[in-house]
DNA sequence: GGCATTACTGTCAATATGACGACAAAGGAG
DNA sequence: CTCCTTTGTCGTCATATTGACAGTAATGCC
């Protein structure tokens, strides 16, 4: 039982809705192993670092967001074996949920990142650098089925937003269509899920929609469920 | 960025429910730090190891159950600088579900394990040795959310079980009262959760009770709703 | 047989959901 | 300004699910 010694980084799955798209934040690979193929953006955990707080860090270095701004959770850890050529490498993923913003991705290390489209990305063409297929497509089913129970569509949207662009969240993230008046029904009587600003906007093309921001439930209940699967 | 090295555990929320109660398989520690205090299951990850492997392997050295009859799945990574005083140790925690088994628990390692109330460890004084408390609290918190959407209780059951043992599962766990009947009702009528096996047993007082075995569904829909928490 | 105990079935009201009609409030075309 | 298009919001009704609880069934024990 020798080498009990590992080296530990942090990736993201940084997901944003943005042109009635679910995309995820990806970077272009400049050296080998997998050189020139996109990967998740991340980096290892420096000797005296937290977790959450390399997280953090690799965060606002690929994205330059302010951290108020996201929602960042741990995903899960990925350590085959194989899983990086060059050695034992474990991987704590990480999911993190962006608003869609009006700034391009800017920020030092961020030079090669890109918004790519996830169904792009999970196609058995457009292969991920690593095992980060596999961190995606969980990070992705995480997010789906966390919008069922908590209130984390918000996450996808401005500070302020109205009902409809918060149904669209839903509807990019989990692929379906929402009858826009049962959502509305659903989303103003769950309570603490949104709270009124009384302000309206008239971003869209019709009447002008009253704006919400995040309410301070941390679980919906009664939850609000997806169309059963095909079937199981 | 010199030291990139870590040293990787796995440890184990081993959970059962017996005599009515949640427990958590402890060991007692024999060398310091955290000398003779209880702490969970847990050991180093192999060289060629794949996390999930190296938990089951520690599983079956702390309880000799066969991994059949067991529910694993990955819990969370606990990294903090200070969670090991003797250096940089990162732990994979993972979450184990086990039916109360009639063999006390047997194996080479499992000299000094025990079962214990969840409740007495998580509370102030009795504390468990390293971030031990954490990762209970979230194991357990993890096993009571996913008995509503999953057909988990199950695991925490024999192979053949009755409507009732199920229903003494939610309720320790939960630690709430169910309605019998509403129960009963609930559970047959959601597709996949119970298969009934046509025999039936008397092992209470009353009434023989039909045997049923856990069913091919993944995913209860719709799902098995605590109560709405205290209020929000 | 009578009683205690546990298992199971059925009913009814309250609540939540899906489908969809209807009206409100803007902008744009003419 | 009026009509029309586009969105937002409210209301209605049938159906499904849940909570509360009455009532019947099948044992063991005395």
């Amino acid at each position: 039982m020798t080498s009990r010694q590992f080296s530990v980084t942090v990736d993201l799955a940084v997901l944003t809705v943005a042109d009635d798209t679910l995309k995820v934040l990806v970077v272009r690979r400049g050296v080998p192993p997998f050189r020139g193929r996109w990967a998740l953006p991340g980096g290892f955990v420096l000797a005296r670092e937290d977790l959450m707080d390399a997280a953090r860090r690799e965060l606002v270095e690929e994205t330059g967001v302010p951290l108020r701004s996201v929602h960042l959770e741990q995903l899960g850890s990925y350590g085959s074996p194989g899983r990086d050529p060059r050695g034992r490498v474990v991987t704590v993923a990480h999911l993190a949920l962006l608003p869609d913003l009006p700034e391009p991705v800017a920020g030092s290390d961020a030079a090669g990142a890109e918004w790519r489209p996830v169904e792009d990305l999970l196609s058995a063409t457009r292969r991920l650098a690593f095992d980060h297929g596999t961190i995606l497509a969980d990070a992705v089913e995480r997010a789906r089925s966390k919008l069922e129970y908590a209130p984390l569509a918000a996450a996808f949207c401005p500070p302020e937003f109205t009902i409809a662009e918060l149904r669209r969240v839903y509807e990019v993230v989990w692929g379906t269509e929402l009858d826009p008046r049962n959502f509305h029904r659903k989303v103003t009587g769950t309570p603490g899920f949104v709270e009124p600003t009384g302000e309206s906007t008239r971003r869209g093309g019709g009447r002008p929609a009253r704006l919400y921001r995040a309410g301070d439930a941390t679980l919906l209940h009664p939850a609000m469920l997806r169309a059963p699967h095909p079937v199981r």
